[in-house]
DNA sequence: CGCGGCTTTGATGTTCATCAAGTAAAGTGG
DNA sequence: CCACTTTACTTGATGAACATCAAAGCCGCG
């Protein structure tokens, strides 16, 4: 049941990033004629690996997961992408169908602009072309980050790691609500669903978190970051 | 002991990657005044992890690898790069100083260009800048690429996956020099000295490579095909 | 020639995935 | 709305995969 509506004007959008900031009137109101912006609800599939790419994907609001469908049907998650994140990574440069599936974990907004407007504003307007790319490769190189993190630690500090990552960098609170299983936890920090639920159990005992089912309650940020730091 | 000479003009390089092919003769001409060639000898640092970043750096001939130092001193191998490569990835937008130190592992030319020259190139040929990108955007996904894939297998597809990549995409030899200590390819592959020594032993004793010292020779590379794509 | 780093093999212990089994929660169809 | 099914969650026990430790040979280099 996907939506697609288009509500906003780009040029009033608050959504905007940075990276479109020196764009002028008619620019914006190119990008404005050639973009949807389309409601996914959470579990809904936005793309598919091995779909052509058509369009540039940015979130407006929600969460969305990018990942890969392994041989043996078990995903495998690359990287939850928030608000104001372009979604789809490099492929829109490296390749011409998507990499990876992607896919609502929360109710989202995507806005999507047809990739040659995008293409056409690199060609024309030096300076977004700049400001673009920059945007791009720091969302790229924090994945390459991300990925370097979490398999150069253990368990413990893996957990650690996503529990900061949610708290710091998503909700901006030392309370939230989980917004994926634990089995998708496994998913996207390598290893296996028990295990996840074990350290959890295990920093509930310690008091280091509070758990009732999705909510979750950092108690101790100080003990947290030591076990990430440690590995 | 680091040679800074000017050998190729840019118009003539033969290593040229086509992500330069869209460029007027006066604007190689304006590359070639503001590039440096430089020789590294096996083991030379090009750059440190927090050194500004002034250049785009083009590995010409020899082979290079990026890689972290963590905290414990241990060196973390992020990818190895191979002659026509850009190195440095996406630091050069999304970062002022490098993320990853630089050393050659091969005697190595690198050709570095001032990074306002590439900036200015991208601002004022809009078609450079979607050839430069896609390129750049290449090396980064496999990078990305690369990391999930050795995550997800264990010791024997890991071993697979390096022999594999060394044989097919750098050396185009089923026989070749293995140009990395065992050390090294521990650091690269995650995982520990003596397993790398065990696994290529075991592959040895199993016939599906010869090994002397650091030249190796795939005898059977449908086996390691296989155990590559088994994990 | 001796020292330090690289390589190799075996033994040991830790970390972690997997299996099993049970409970709770969340859909689903009548 | 309730019985039914499925999916998510949880804990313990077991074994496999892997790192670490130890010891010895090898090679390059000052």
């Amino acid at each position: 049941m996907e939506l697609s509506v288009k509500v906003n004007d780009c040029k009033e959008c608050i959504y905007r990033s940075w990276a479109f900031k020196n764009l002028s009137d008619d620019e914006l109101k190119l990008i404005n004629s050639r973009k949807k912006e389309k409601f996914f609800r959470k579990g809904e599939l936005v793309c598919l690996e091995g779909d052509t790419v058509t369009s540039f994907l940015y979130l407006q609001t929600g969460l969305v997961k990018l990942y890969k469908t392994e041989s043996n049907n078990r995903e495998h998650i690359i990287s939850i992408a928030k608000p104001m994140d372009f979604i789809g990574l490099l492929s829109i440069f490296s390749n011409t169908v998507h990499v990876y599936s992607i896919t609502a974990i929360e109710d989202s907004i995507v806005c999507l602009v047809d990739l040659e407007v995008i293409k056409n504003l690199i060609k024309t307007n030096g300076v977004f072309a700049i400001d673009f790319f920059e945007k791009i490769s720091k969302v790229a190189d924090s994945v390459i980050k991300t990925r370097v993190d979490i398999n150069t630690r253990q368990l413990r500090g893996r957990i650690a790691y996503i529990l900061l990552h949610f708290s710091k960098h998503i909700y901006n609170s030392s309370k939230f609500n989980l917004p994926i299983s634990r089995k998708e936890v496994a998913e996207l920090i390598d290893m296996s669903t028990e295990n996840v639920i074990r350290v959890l159990s295990e920093f509930r005992k310690d008091k280091i978190i509070q758990i009732e089912g999705k909510n979750i309650e950092i108690l101790d940020i100080k003990r947290l970051e030591k076990i990430y730091d440690l590995g």
